[in-house]
RNA sequence: CGGGGUGUGGCGCAGUUGGCUAGCGCGCUGCGUUUGGGACGCAGAGGUCCCCGGUUCGAGUCCGGGCACCCCGACCA
């Protein structure tokens, strides 16, 4: 009878949900909320739109923390920490910035239970405050340039929110440079874009695309705002950073001057520039699969998970032993390891549930390899059978870090032939390009930049520009705008975004 | 802020035209047997059915009003 049959296969479908994650082809939304939740990296809040970051993602979080602050004190950065309370008035002080800011504001007029003479702005960014502050630290050329960075969180009023892609509390670093020339503030602009194209690339395994934003998707405040683009599963674009040349704007707002070699006050051009918790959703959705989760070793939590197994007491002891020692041996080496000795679980439990959770490398030691000195490694990037080796217990370490690189270089190289094979040069005109964006591909097109063209393709595609790629693809050439046929200096891209 | 959907043990759901003690799967606790790709048996614990009000002898179920969350669109890292 029918009236049974369906109840049945419902029930079958929910084991199986249960057990792993909603296919990406299936629902792409829902196995993105499947996977953060699944695999302990984030749960939703009591307050709505935000987020609690649990152990797994934090230490995820602290892997991006970890590459960036390197690499920002490579560069001369240092790291400082300015009020979250933000004075309403600073925020007025530049037009467009709190034009561009004041309808995702949160404002504490109460206080110790008085009514504040003035309201304190719960920081969106901090652009202002940390102006205020060079105004009072900057006085000579000498003092130049400033290079200061904070790691901080920051609340912005988001009406439509999705875990680590857009909460209204999020975690980031921005980035704050005072210079005395546009020349040096423009090449800390573009140095610190690099940066996070180099740490994109390198650590998370993620091609992206740097490029300079159009002007309606310009930074509020900013004379020019640049960006890394990412392709996310789906094909939608994901900005993952964000670098702005400020111009005078706020050196003006804020009055930081500084006396020249010739003892003339000038004004300081700044720079800004941030990445968030955000990335977070980016190392998800460029990586994962199916199954899950797949991390880059460089950030992985855990690099290695090691599963005993055995069948007896007998079998037990040594095996522990074995586990003990080759695991002491690879945290000696920096390797980040983890022993799965949880004994109420069967081990094809475990190999699946790690997957899930997108270690890149299984370690399996079982009463053979005992036997044998070995051990079964088994890469989260090749599934199956052809992804599972057996390697001696000598040179452990090396077999490991070999494989940990390997494994790194296939992710990116995954990432970028998938990225390419969805990136095409807009040749058939307007048309062409509406279908090609449609179609949840990227287009590549020339374009004036004018904002009545932008507009219509955001009518038309539900999309905007991404960015004018830095490398472009006919450089010197210029061309008719795919949308009103002016004449285009550039090409940009266009893609559905997050 | 518009459109759609959902609120029932921790999670996923069922619950008929209003009816008796609110069920099922997973998970959880205990004991035992298991363990090289998602183990099994037995015994348990766990619920203001989102909230408020109404109709009724009787409301998880019907009516009214709220709230929350998710998904899809306009603004944003």
């Amino acid at each position: 009878m029918t009236g049974h049959a369906i109840p049945d296969e419902r029930k079958e479908q929910h084991n199986v949900s249960q057990q792993g994650v909603t296919p990406q082809s299936e629902d792409f939304s829902k196995w993105y909320t499947d996977v953060v939740q699944k695999t302990d990296l984030a749960d939703y809040s009591p307050v709505r739109g935000c987020m609690i970051i649990k152990p797994y993602g934090y230490e995820l979080w602290e892997g991006v923390k970890g590459g960036l602050d390197r690499r920002f004190k490579a560069t001369g950065h240092r790291n400082a920490y300015f009020p979250l309370f933000i004075p309403e008035s600073f925020l007025k002080k530049e037009a467009e910035h709190v034009e561009g800011f004041s309808p995702e504001l949160a404002v504490v007029t109460i206080g110790g239970g008085k009514q504040l003479e003035e309201p304190l702005v719960v920081r969106p960014t901090s652009e202002t405050i940390i102006g205020w502050a060079f105004q009072k630290w900057i006085q000579s050329h000498r003092d130049l340039p400033l290079l200061i960075n904070q790691w901080a969180n920051v609340v912005r009023w988001e009406l439509r929110t999705r875990l680590f892609l857009r909460t209204m509390e999020f975690l980031w670093q921005e980035g704050h440079t005072a210079h005395a020339t546009h020349e040096d503030a423009l090449e800390e602009t573009m140095r610190m874009l690099g940066v996070y194209a180099d740490f994109a690339i390198n650590d998370a395994a993620i091609p992206v695309i740097q490029g300079r934003k159009s002007s309606q998707e310009r930074f509020a405040g900013a004379n020019a705002s640049f960006s890394i683009e990412a392709m996310m599963r789906d094909r939608k674009a994901l900005q993952a950073g964000t670098s702005h040349d400020l111009g005078q704007n706020f050196a003006k707002a804020f009055e930081i001057q500084f006396t020249d070699e010739s003892n003339e006050l000038q004004y300081c051009w700044t720079t800004s520039w941030g990445l968030s918790t955000r990335m977070v959703g980016a190392i998800i959705m460029t990586h994962g699969d199916d199954q899950g989760l797949r991390l880059p070793p460089r950030l992985a939590p855990i690099q290695v998970v090691v599963v005993p197994i055995f069948r007896s007491d007998d079998e037990r002891g040594p095996v522990v032993e074995t586990v003990e020692r080759l695991a002491g041996a690879l945290r000696e080496a920096g390797v980040r390891v983890h022993v799965d000795d949880r004994e109420n679980l069967s081990p094809g439990f475990k190999f699946n549930d790690w997957e899930m959770r997108g270690v890149p490398l299984r370690m399996e030691v079982g009463p053979k390899d005992v036997a044998k000195n070995s051990v079964a490694l088994a890469r989260r990037d090749i599934p199956g059978k052809a992804g599972k080796e057996f390697v001696s217990q000598d040179g452990l370490v090396a077999a490991i870090r070999e494989r940990l690189d390997a494994i790194q270089a296939n992710l990116l190289q995954q990432a970028t032939e998938f990225r390419d094979s969805h990136l095409h040069e807009v040749t058939g005109g307007y048309d062409d390009l509406i279908r090609v964006i449609k179609g949840d591909e990227w287009g590549l097109a020339w374009f004036c930049g004018a904002a009545d063209c932008e507009q219509r393709v955001k009518e038309d595609a539900q999309a905007v520009s991404r960015c004018f790629p830095l490398e472009q693809p006919h450089p010197g050439e210029t061309g008719a705008c795919v949308i009103c046929g002016g004449e285009a200096k550039e090409m940009a891209y266009f893609a559905k975004a997050y």
